[in-house]
DNA sequence: AACGATAATATGTACGTACATAATAACTCT
DNA sequence: AGAGTTATTATGTACGTACATATTATCGTT
């Protein structure tokens, strides 16, 4: 059995032990599954198809999308693919743990590695710093602070944040705008107690927004979405009207036991939140 | 050096080699960072303190937390952490590599690995089947197929799916109840070409939705979330009024180039979706 | 100084081995 | 048969070694 670099691409004759029922498709491709993802198989150095874990998700992933193995079915153990596959359990284990992560399959030590019968879809939301989100759009940002108050916190902020009321708390609102048009209108509660150096940040520069994730590192963070219909205020502030539907995202963030920061983010009328599955 | 089981607890003078300007805090807390995560410590085989990936993900977390390493900042590399945590590089890399997923490092071959200067937050959107989501709350699901047709699509699809005018589509509208009260309304367009079972399928019996996560596996899906007002007929299927505002799902997915199914998710007023950063 | 080739280096990953852990299966005793 | 104990097993992870790859740094050459 070589080992080390430079494995064969031979077809392993227990290449299809499995899938008993599939008439025609499929089981001709299941060989040469190699190296069709993974790091570019440099022409210099021959063919060094290596039996990259890339591959082992490839490959497993096609036999899931290919209905070979079907929802909720029990598939070969890791050194039963491995010896299939032709790498070690190790490199089978990477693949299949990112395909648990990303919700293909389930898996239990004993009982062995299953399709997942519902596949979740976890949709990445990458949240940017607004500002990003809309000079990545190629648009002209800008910001506005609106109001600035330090003061003792409202009672729902004080049951959402879990502060007590006396807190001593910054009340801000402000614009933020792309190409010079409302973009997103902000209220937000900062704890001063939990990060008192905001106090002295100049607000009116740089958004509550931006200062708070580059100075208030936060370990726990609640986020929701909603649709709602603009106030007579907000739509003034959003230059829209009245009872216009508005996205709506509600953010919580703590530190620890520590509540940092609540903030709603109104999103003027047209706004779509994109995400890749 | 003992390597294999059974790690002492021995302070490594080189814990802290960096951080040469915090005064106070922290410095004392970078020693007893071991198997605070990870596997809970059996009691039975005396303290087996193997530092483990865990361990290393939380220990590095918190100093991006405290500061320690601020953002920006080049942080030690693999070997050398490896070495101040007592363990083998593959497991420092396995801890920051889950780390950078996260958003928390940028890493780069040669050029290190650095604290993240805006960590775009990911949050996870765990999307399951309605039915699942409903039922997960505790609440009874119910399920109505309002129409169903079987034409050609309408120039909107054609452009969304990128099929083609005169392609064999389904066209589903159905209403998806929670204890009883409209839930989500539901319009979508099946490629009957790219999953011909579904013309047979009783959809009635079971939504389009759950049906398609069961059979129609795909490769590639887009999600878009926004807010919209509520027309007269959708007010009167969601039982609200006019111009309620309403969270708006838009869903596409292929398989390959095969444009499979697109749909309009309308939830009735009140609706969250949330998540955890 | 500008350019191109070459060396150096941090991360990325594959492998085999060893052991840990959780869950199930088998077994024993009453 | 039922309860409790032990064996079995598939996944989970730690480690050391070896090599791949992408960058950056360095060194000549012109």
């Amino acid at each position: 059995m070589s080992t080390k670099t430079q494995q064969t691409l031979q077809t392993t004759p227990e290449m299809t032990p499995e899938a008993p029922s599939r008439p025609t498709t499929g089981a001709a491709s299941d060989a040469d599954f190699r190296a069709v993802n993974g790091p570019k198989v440099l022409t210099k150095t021959a063919p060094t198809a290596q039996t990259n874990w890339q591959s082992v998700h490839a490959e497993v992933l096609r036999r899931i999308h290919t209905r070979h193995w079907k929802p909720g079915e029990l598939i070969p153990k890791e050194v039963e693919l491995a010896e299939q596959l032709g790498c070690a359990r190790a490199t089978v284990n990477r693949a299949l743990r990112e395909l648990a992560a990303e919700g293909f399959l389930d898996r239990r030590r004993k009982a062995g590695t299953r399709v997942a019968t519902h596949p979740v879809r976890r949709a990445k939301l990458d949240i940017p710093v607004i500002r990003l989100e809309i000079e990545g759009r190629g648009q002209k940002y800008a910001y506005g602070l609106l109001f600035s108050e330090r003061r003792t916190p409202s009672p729902e902020i004080c049951a959402n944040l879990r502060v007590t009321p006396d807190s001593d708390m910054l009340h801000i609102t402000s614009l933020h705008l792309a190409d010079g048009k409302p973009y997103m209108f902000e209220e937000r509660w900062v704890s001063v107690a939990a990060t008192p150096e905001i106090a002295s940040a100049d607000l009116s520069k740089i958004s509550a927004n931006e200062w708070l994730v580059l100075h208030a590192p936060y370990t726990k963070g609640d986020i929701s979405f909603s649709a709602v219909l603009a106030s007579e205020t907000e739509a003034k502030i959003l230059r829209t009207q009245k009872n216009a539907p508005l996205f709506l995202i509600e953010r919580t963030t703590w530190n620890g036991d520590h509540g940092i920061t609540s903030a709603r983010l109104l999103f003027a009328p047209g706004y779509r939140m994109h995400s890749a599955i």
